[in-house]
RNA sequence: GUCCCCAUCGUCUAGCCAGGUCCAGGACAUCGGCCUUUCACGCCGACAACACCGGUUCAAAUCCGGUUGGGGACGCCA
């Protein structure tokens, strides 16, 4: 690849949410035109008014700077760029590349379905194309494309594909209401655009001959193609709902980091020899298409928490603690003190995958804790209670309420009554925070802070007490 | 139906273009072990694949042909 002018664009229509699928489309493009210092347009293809809502285009370009893929033009709406269609049109007409044709939707469907019952391919049969008819209400306007021929083009991922002309036929440019389809807005645009590299799904490898047929008719030179393996849901079928969280944005409220995401995104479909763990900057300077694979994939989520807990554990505590907010916000806790907050991320880090799993893990230091009943039963002991309460009085003189030095106050303690820590480490877990799994327990107490551990041990005590009156 | 594309562990993939160094390497998942105050993290190990059939060749995961399987397209959707 040489290092000529290069401009990508990601164009997703604005009829659904951004998808995995559309993100990787995105990515890659990015990738690519960062790669080569060139340029990344975003251009929103609105060209179905009926299904194109404004919701959808705030979804995708939130998406886009959730992921961090800056674009250095646009978003361009098709929806405003019709003059410049209906310019190209025009000239088409007058150059004979295209045509006005009569056929009503009913008459072309019959007609494809009859062809479909010969067994014949089901195009258009060019009825119109020679009849030399003018504008017309309810007309629409074709391409003419060549009878004979083969189309070739270098795909930049599967190689030389061609095409013969007889399996195309003379596609429609402009619709009876005035508007334009999608393959000659995406043609018109991107050669208007200067875009010299295609970079999309696999479902549009058979547009390129048509679009290819575009170009000639304008005149415009071709742009290089790229076709990207589509990704798969687990049932091996294309992405779409039914696969749950596939949207961007419900990766965000997972809780996944944008580089998670993009890592995994960038490494289904691409590679660089066995490497998993990739900066963006490092994906910026390795990427090429030469290392894009060509069949479709499916979406790993396993992969992608392991990959997200490992940027979680890499990522500085202050950092996390800014990400975690919202997320503990969600669970009913706001207004805390950040560095207790930061505490509570450094204790959980390598046990959560996602900033959710995080703020579930940190609820215990925040909010009022109740027993789980199993915990309850097998650990709050009558037995315990003068090491408990032995514990808790040395808690109240310990000179220092941090990990080290609780490991002191419990081996003097352990010494004085001759247990192990084994004996009490769950007992003490379950005081502090209702559940016999959390972080180490002398974290837990140094993020707690002195006040609070003593508070919730002096609870546990004074619980295993009712318990031994009533039972 | 016609055309286009694809095919390595359960999954993502390396290797394929320039055939031997591959009884196929890495990662996730799974299973075992170590570490250990729980759960994790971390570390160590195990399981597990060249779709099939032919051809070329001294030699094929790699090249060629076919078969099968999968995907896509054939819209006044994008």
């Amino acid at each position: 690849m040489n290092t000529e002018n290069v401009v990508t664009r990601f164009p997703p229509s604005p009829t659904g949410t951004l998808h995995i699928g559309g993100a990787r489309t995105a990515l890659f493009n990015w990738l690519f035109a960062r790669h080569h210092n060139g340029r990344f347009i975003l251009r929103i293809e609105d060209t179905d008014k009926a299904r194109s809502t404004r919701e959808d285009t705030e979804i995708i370009v939130e998406s886009m700077k959730w992921l961090g893929l800056d674009w250095d033009e646009g978003p361009y709406f098709q929806s405003q760029r019709t003059e410049i269609y209906a310019e190209c049109i025009k000239k088409l007409l007058s150059a004979g590349k295209a045509y006005y044709c009569h056929c009503s939707q009913e008459e072309l469907d019959q007609r494809r379905k009859q062809a479909k019952d010969k067994g014949l391919k089901p195009k258009y049969d060019g009825k119109c194309r020679d009849l030399n008819l003018g504008k017309a209400p309810g007309a629409v306007v074709r391409l003419k494309s060549p009878l004979s021929g083969t189309i070739n083009f270098k795909d930049l991922v599967k190689g030389v594909i061609s095409v013969d002309t007889e399996e195309l036929d003379d596609l429609i440019l402009q619709r009876s209401d005035g508007s334009f389809t999608y393959n000659f807005a995406v043609v018109v645009d991107d050669s208007k655009m200067g875009i010299t590299y295609v970079i999309r799904g696999d479902d549009h490898v058979n547009n390129t001959p048509r679009q290819i047929l575009i170009y000639q008719a304008l005149g415009e030179p071709l742009p290089h193609y790229a076709h990207l393996p589509m990704i798969l849901g687990p049932d091996r079928t294309p992405l779409s709902k039914r696969h749950g969280a596939t949207s961007v944005l419900a990766y965000r409220d997972m809780g996944v980091l944008p580089h998670a995401l993009v890592n995994s995104l960038a490494r289904l479909g691409w590679s660089h020899g066995d490497q998993e763990e990739f900066s963006i900057q490092e994906l910026v300077d390795l990427f090429s298409l030469t290392h894009v694979g060509k069949s479709a994939g499916i979406f790993n989520m396993e992969k992608l928490l392991d990959l997200n807990g490992k940027y979680i554990r890499a990522e500085d505590d202050a950092r996390l603690a800014d990400l975690l907010l919202p997320f503990l916000a969600d669970l009913g806790c706001s207004g805390l003190d950040k560095e207790q907050v930061k505490g509570a991320v450094r204790t959980l880090k390598p046990r959560a995958n996602t900033l959710v799993d995080m703020a579930q893990g940190a609820l215990f230091y925040f909010k009022a804790i109740t027993y789980d009943k199993g915990a309850d039963e097998k650990f709050l002991r009558p037995e315990l209670l003068t090491i408990l309460e032995d514990l808790l009085a040395e808690l109240k003189i310990a000179p220092e309420f941090t990990q080290k030095g609780l490991e002191g106050v419990f081996s003097a303690l352990l010494e004085k009554h001759q247990i192990k820590l084994g004996k009490i480490a769950q007992p003490v877990r379950v005081a502090l925070t209702g559940k016999t799994v959390s972080p180490g327990i002398f974290e837990v107490m140094e993020v707690l802070g002195r006040e609070n551990a003593i508070k919730r041990l002096a609870n546990a005590i004074s619980h295993i007490k009712g318990k031994k009156a009533n039972g």
